[in-house]
Formats: structure tokens, C-alpha cells, sequence
DNA sequence: CGCTCGATTGACCCGAATCAAAAATTGTGG
DNA sequence: CCACAATTTTTGATTCGGGTCAATCGAGCG
């Protein structure tokens, strides 16, 4: 099965060094907001160094905040560790996604950002970034309208948390994510959760098993296949029922 | 009992006419973000018009965005509709908080934000922001902060209802109103929850009845005393403890 | 003063958590 | 490459928190 998570190799050194100019994730990462030269400037500013290897982290909480990140490749999760010590995933963040304006209120994160598999990242400097909103105010209402979309997709969240069942919250993901398949011009139907059941079950707010139990009632039900974390959907629609027609956003933050 | 939900007389028309200089409310407002000369720029852009009574709105779904709000007396909900028709309360404002940045991102509003009593708030139109944000760099950082702050808040929400039983989610809240009540140099003892049981529900993810069993359980246990929508804190540490530390954020948007 | 709507209380039920154990994967070292 | 250990996932049995349904009880108000 072919997939755009680069090993560490020559591929993914190829990957590192292309410019946002070429890179085909550029119409989810920056929709719309600029032309070409712009893009030469904000390109100008991004950081490309190596890939994180699975479990690395990204960034931790109460690291001091200097940049926000792109997802090349891979799949990276935030979580949040409250002071009981127990931990919150509270996101997902696949290829063309950005992650870490968790931290632009306190100047430092609060979340930490782990690579659920060997994954890729553009470092977008924050100071140079506001530099450059000077310039191109096109950009800055872009990067309002992703904070404010990042409000919008926590709410969607809330809502999934406050008013859904087990079996719509776990239907609402996978819909979410075959639609983020679907952005990236890959097919709804077949991908890889990089995530455990566990961290499913803590970003919806479930229990492990009830996880593993939704699963196979899907399953039984013939709308999705399950095969470890492999994930074929056999009948959409269906699925989009089951979630009640929620979107569980296009991920940002 | 002193309040400073103005009626919609010569008191409360006074209170529209205050500057943001002389607004108590400043300091909550407008943390830190601007000096003496900004604020009479700031000012000069703030519309104030009259109260809104009990019910009426603020802003409502698919409106188009051009304000964002600054509670100044009474309170306020928002809440989103989704396509099966069903409501999520996703916030109450109190004075000194603000509201309405759920539009940036769609150039719309997404929820509806009602006057859950008389209410009186101060507008401040985006375009003219944006345009002060050019000359008072501060200030637009300041407003980075408020959109990354209200990410965190919800992310303190999702927590709540993701990992939180009953208790511990009307405790929070109780905390939460206390807490914003001390900011405004109010007693953090007692107060008045402009908002109904339905609400606080709908908000938490609870049903009514389980609101309302929460609140004589707390009352049996001596933390709190309830009259209708009358609250008086006893024990302020075993609320905080029955929260499990929880402090459900300071509102914004 | 009666009516309506919100709040409370009780009885019952159900979905999902918890506890326990087996099964499947993944990783590791010889 | 295989055997063993560790982790993750699945399945089953049981429990329990909170939802639902129904009835009663106010409080505001026309």
C-alpha cells in the first residue's frame, strides 16, 4: 500500500528539502491565502529539519512557544496533562494539518505533540510569520480564520462529547478522518489509524473497550472492516448515519 | 443586593456613555494590552447601543461578521444549532468578557448569542481593529492571546466532559462563575446564575434532573446553598476539591 | 387567581464503565 | 528465525451513573 510517510531515506530527504511551491499538500495547509511571490516569502521562513521517529515529541507543554508546525507526513497527537496527572488527547494531526497555536497565549505550550508514527514537519517561525502579516494582510486574516476555525472544530468536539453516543463519536472520527483522507486526494474508503484504541478512547472521552466493542459492532453491522488498525469503510453512507451527520472538523491546532 | 445590571434607564444610560477609560471593567477587558493614548484610539471605535432586555439577541447564526462584543452588565449565552436541529450551549458571558469570534473564520456567525437578561455591550467593529492592530502591534498580539485563550478554554470543557462525572462538572462551573465574580473585585460567596437549569445542562452535557440533583446534593453535603437561582458558596475549598481543582476558564468568545 | 413553565423528586432502565481474563500483536534477545 | 515477554486489543460478566419517564411542586404573570 503505497503511503507518504517517508521512511528515513533518501525519499524523505527529497521531502525535507521541497519548497511550499511544490509541495502537494499546499492547498490544504495554506487554502487561498496567497499568490506567488507571496509564497516564495512565507517559504523563505520555514524551518525543515528531520523527521520525528514514532514517540519523539514535537513539543512538550511549558516548552517556550517560538513556532507553529505543519504535518508533512505522518501522524502526530497533542494531549494535555492536567494536575492530577491524567492526560487529555486532544488531537489528531494528519499530513497538510497544523499544530501549536496551543501555545500563543501563554507564550508557551500547554500541550504536548507526539508522533504517532515516523513523521514529518514544517517549523513556521511565529515571529518572522508576524512579520510577514505586516506585509500581507491577506495571510494575517488567514491565520485569524485558523484560530477561529480551531474554535469552531473544539466545538464540534464539545458537542460530540455532550450529546453523542459511543457508537456516534466513534462513527464521527472515522468519517472525519476518511474526509481528511479525501482533501489529500486519497480514497475515503481504506487508511490507517496511526492512533491506539486507547487514544481513541481518550480523545472521545470512552473507555478502551468500549472502543474495541464499537468497532466490531460496526463491523457486524457491515459498514466498516476492521483489521487491526487497518480500516476499510464498506458503506459511507451508512457511516455518516451512524454519526449523525457530524463533520469532526478538518484539523488545525 | 447592588448589582450592575443596568435597567434600561438614566443609570444605564450613563453607563452606555462611559469610555473605556473610566469602565471598571478594563482591567479584564484589556489586560495589560494598551497604554493611556491607545486607549482613547480604542475607544473612539466602540460603538454602545442600548441595553438588550431578556432574550432578545446579540447575533444570531449565519449573520455576517463584522463585531466582536465586550459584555459591560448582565449575561449573556451563545449556543450553536446543528442541521438536526438540536442546541449546544457553548458559553456564557458575564461582564468584562467577550464574545463573538466564533465568525472570523467563516466571515458569519455560528451561534446565536442571547441576553439571558438585561444586557448592556460594547461593539467593536473587526475592520476597524484590524486597522489598529497595524499601528498597536501589542494589541494585535493581545488578540492572538484572546483566540488562543479561548482554545484553551474549551480544551478545559473537553476535559470536563470527556473525563468528569456530574458533580465534579456543576462543582467546576460553580468555581468558574466564583472565579470570575472575584475578578471583577465581586464576592466569591455568593451570586446569582442568570442562566436556567436547562442551560447549565445543555452547557455540561447533563440532563436537567441531574442538574437539579446535583445542586441539593452539594446542598445536603453543607458546600453550597441553593434558592432557586440564588447561590451561596459555604465551603469554597470543598467545592474546589469537588471540581478536582478543575478552574473552567475565563470566557471569551 | 388560575395557568404555564421551570425546577424538583421518585421509579426505573440502559449505555457505558469497570473488573477480569483470554487472545492477538509487537518487540527482544539468543 | 524462533521463543518469550510485554503491550495492546478483544471479549465476557457485572455494576453503576446518569438518562428517561412521570408526577408534583413552586414562582412568576397575564
Amino acid at each position: 500500500m503505497p503511503t507518504d510517510n517517508q521512511p528515513v531515506n533518501r525519499l524523505s530527504i527529497r521531502a525535507i528539502d521541497i519548497s511550499c511551491k511544490d509541495c502537494s499538500l499546499n492547498p490544504i495547509c495554506l487554502p487561498v491565502a496567497v499568490n506567488a511571490v507571496q509564497l516564495v516569502e512565507l517559504d523563505s521562513i520555514i524551518k525543515r529539519s528531520r523527521p520525528l521517529r514514532k514517540e519523539e515529541y514535537l513539543f512538550r507543554a511549558s516548552d517556550p512557544f517560538h513556532s507553529i508546525f505543519a504535518v508533512r507526513s505522518g501522524t502526530l497527537k497533542t494531549y494535555a496533562v492536567s494536575e492530577n496527572g491524567e492526560e487529555q488527547v486532544t488531537g489528531f494531526y494528519l499530513p497538510g494539518e497544523l499544530l501549536g497555536i496551543d501555545g500563543i497565549s501563554m507564550n508557551r505550550h500547554t500541550n504536548f505533540a507526539k508522533a504517532l508514527e515516523t513523521a514529518a514537519v514544517c517549523e513556521i517561525p511565529f515571529d518572522k510569520l508576524e512579520i510577514l502579516f505586516a506585509k500581507m494582510p491577506t495571510l494575517q486574516r488567514h491565520f485569524f480564520q485558523l484560530l477561529s476555525r480551531e474554535i469552531q472544530s473544539d466545538q464540534l468536539l464539545i458537542r460530540l462529547l455532550s450529546k453523542k453516543s459511543a457508537e456516534e463519536r466513534i462513527a464521527a472520527l472515522l468519517m472525519s478522518i476518511s474526509h481528511r483522507h479525501t482533501r489529500r486526494g486519497l480514497s475515503p474508503l481504506g487508511f490507517r489509524l496511526a492512533m491506539s484504541r486507547n487514544d481513541i478512547g481518550n480523545y472521545l472521552g470512552l473507555a478502551v473497550e468500549t472502543v474495541s466493542r464499537v468497532f466490531t459492532r460496526l463491523q457486524k453491522q457491515g459498514i466498516i472492516l476492521v483489521d487491526g488498525k487497518e480500516v476499510e469503510v464498506l458503506d459511507l453512507s451508512a457511516l455518516s448515519l451512524a454519526s449523525d451527520a457530524y463533520e469532526l472538523r478538518a484539523q488545525t491546532a
